[in-house]
DNA sequence: CATTCATTCAACCTTTTGGTTGAATAATAC
DNA sequence: GTATTATTCAACCAAAAGGTTGAATGAATG
């Protein structure tokens, strides 16, 4: 992405793809080598180093070097940063719309409220 | 993104673009239409349009059309899966690293904890 | 009805992303 | 010292993202 992005977009960006989040998952285990990181995934070593390196990059991930390995561990205070900015958003999750929501249910809108 | 994507990876990637984390921040205050909601930012209209269909394609945003106009509404109930997701990390939070992070903590490893 | 206004659609363009393969580098093992 | 192992670097590629402009659609307004 652009040159000078937020810790706060660093961190979205590197969360938005699902291989890194996987990783993210499989790194609460302990620290991993990229090796045995890449392991399960059905692409290349190299694609799994560049995630790596995305996910450094935004924080979330630290790297260890011990002679040619590279000990991966969690780090998971971008991690934070992301739910903070999410739970700003608590009071609108129930669907409990405040005022003018429920307003405009009630003047019908095109309501089909079941998907998704 | 690819064709069938979660409903996390598609709140996921709606947010990892800025622009469209104002967007989200803008409609807590209540319903907008496309162009006042594209007023404030620096690029076109059309633009804007896109950004919106990428929030509601991730269910983020709920569109309500009134002759010509077209009301954009917070929807945020994919964010609660977002913080559910993120909030699974809680306990790595804080630099209180689990049994495995102290254990490596303490045969010092590369100890440059400031960063970030 | 002719205009203006609100919005999308479509085509296009550039940059980024996510992946590949083939070296290079550097540490370990034989 | 020569393999082998762990990892990155570099070049390349296709697809997606984020933006633009110009035209189309469809309501509201004079």
């Amino acid at each position: 992405m652009n040159v000078a992005m937020s810790n706060l977009d660093l961190a979205f960006a590197a969360l938005a793809d699902p291989t890194r989040r996987r990783i993210v998952a499989r790194l609460t285990r302990g620290e991993l080598r990229v090796t045995d990181l890449a392991q399960p995934f059905a692409m290349s070593l190299n694609a799994v180093s560049k995630h790596v390196k995305v996910l450094e990059g935004a924080g979330l991930v630290r790297r260890r070097r011990e002679g040619r390995e590279h000990y991966l561990r969690l780090r998971a205070a971008p991690l934070r940063e992301v739910a903070k900015w999410t739970s700003q958003y608590e009071r609108f999750w129930n669907q409990r719309l405040d005022a003018l929501g429920t307003f405009l249910d009630q003047q019908q809108g095109n309501d089909d409220e079941g998907s998704q």
